[in-house]
DNA sequence: GATACTTTAGAGCATGAGGC
DNA sequence: GCCTCATGCTCTAAAGTATC
């Protein structure tokens, strides 16, 4: 790596075309160059190889056994090199492959990558997908050393680091089954407190949240007698008993085997964010993955 | 010795760092 | 922001070297 220090670009670009032209002067023409001034190139790759790599010869410079060792690698290294400075092409959803790695809780899952999963099959079908677990006091950790590219998160409270985008404003509504003896008309708080109730625990257990917060300050509770960690559970105890809740209203939309209605208390909006490394802000593949969740997002607002 | 080619010396210019 | 200085790059001119 301390040699490397000691070499310009430029100077690996000469000792390529000198190992190719074997002629001072005829590489200073290709490169645009004086003559002495590859010449005085060719004094530091010297020094820097330590070796004389072209001596004169009957016929222009003749390589050393060092020089034409080099030549080879020496050109794969530069091509290399010239494709990474070259600009990134458009990524190409129809043709190109790509592996995205997201995490999302169970609400993203359900409220933004479920509804666009079939349009992106579609519209890209040789990338993947991995989604895992969304943690959220692991979230630097996550777009760090484990790789993930982007994560849906509510939030963006002490997120350093990490760019951002907000997604959409999300709002709570009441959910519970067709056809609920109890759901036909806009509940009174009197009312909801009555029912039978299941809320979501992310950390396992709880059987209070942001609502009953809100009861409590009008002296009022509820009756929570089931506490679930995940939405999907929720979802589907809710179509199939008479336990009621308040539901992220894209989790409950166009879904026949739930009654929603307007929440009897009023629950602050939250909204929802993806956050993604600065390591694949430009990336062309990433780009074209943000632009289209945020397009299809705000289309089933 | 003529020719072709390489190397060296010194000057000019551009750029970056540091001080004010 | 401006000035000074150091450094590095390229140039021209001239000298040195190898080949025929």
């Amino acid at each position: 790596m301390n040699n490397l220090r000691r070499i310009d670009l430029n100077l690996l670009v000469t000792l390529d075309a000198l190992l190719e032209e074997q002629n001072v002067t005829r590489t200073a023409e290709r490169l645009h160059f004086s003559q002495p001034s590859i010449s005085v190139h060719l004094g530091k790759l010297r020094e820097i190889f330590d070796d004389p790599l072209l001596l004169p010869g009957p016929r222009g410079m003749q390589p050393t056994v060092r020089a034409a060792a080099l030549r080879g690698p020496l050109r794969q290294a530069l091509a290399a090199l010239e494709l990474a400075v070259v600009p990134q092409p458009d990524f190409n959803p129809q043709q190109d492959a790509h592996t995205w790695r997201v995490a999302a809780s169970d609400y993203s899952e359900s409220a933004i990558l479920m509804p666009l999963m079939a349009a992106l099959r579609r519209l890209a079908p040789a990338t993947r997908m991995a989604v895992v677990e969304h943690t959220p006091h692991r979230l630097m950790q996550q777009t760090g050393q484990e790789g993930i590219e982007l994560v849906f998160h509510t939030s963006d409270e002490g997120v350093q680091g990490l760019r951002r985008q907000v997604l959409f404003t999300e709002r709570y509504v009441l959910a519970g089954r067709a056809g609920h003896p109890q759901l036909h008309q806009p509940l009174t708080p009197e009312q909801f407190c009555d029912l039978e109730q299941i809320i979501v625990s992310p950390n396992g257990g709880g059987f209070e949240g942001i609502t009953d917060e809100i009861l409590a300050a009008r002296g009022l509770s509820r009756k929570v007698v089931l506490s679930v960690p995940h939405f999907l559970f929720m979802k589907a105890v809710l179509e199939s008993s008479d336990l009621v809740a308040m539901l992220p209203a894209r989790l409950a939309r166009a879904n026949p085997l739930l009654t929603l209605l307007p929440p009897p208390v009023d629950l602050p909006e939250f909204e929802m964010y993806m956050f993604w490394p600065e390591r694949v802000h430009r990336d062309p593949a990433h780009r074209w993955l943000r632009a289209f969740i945020k397009e299809r997002v705000s289309g089933f607002a």
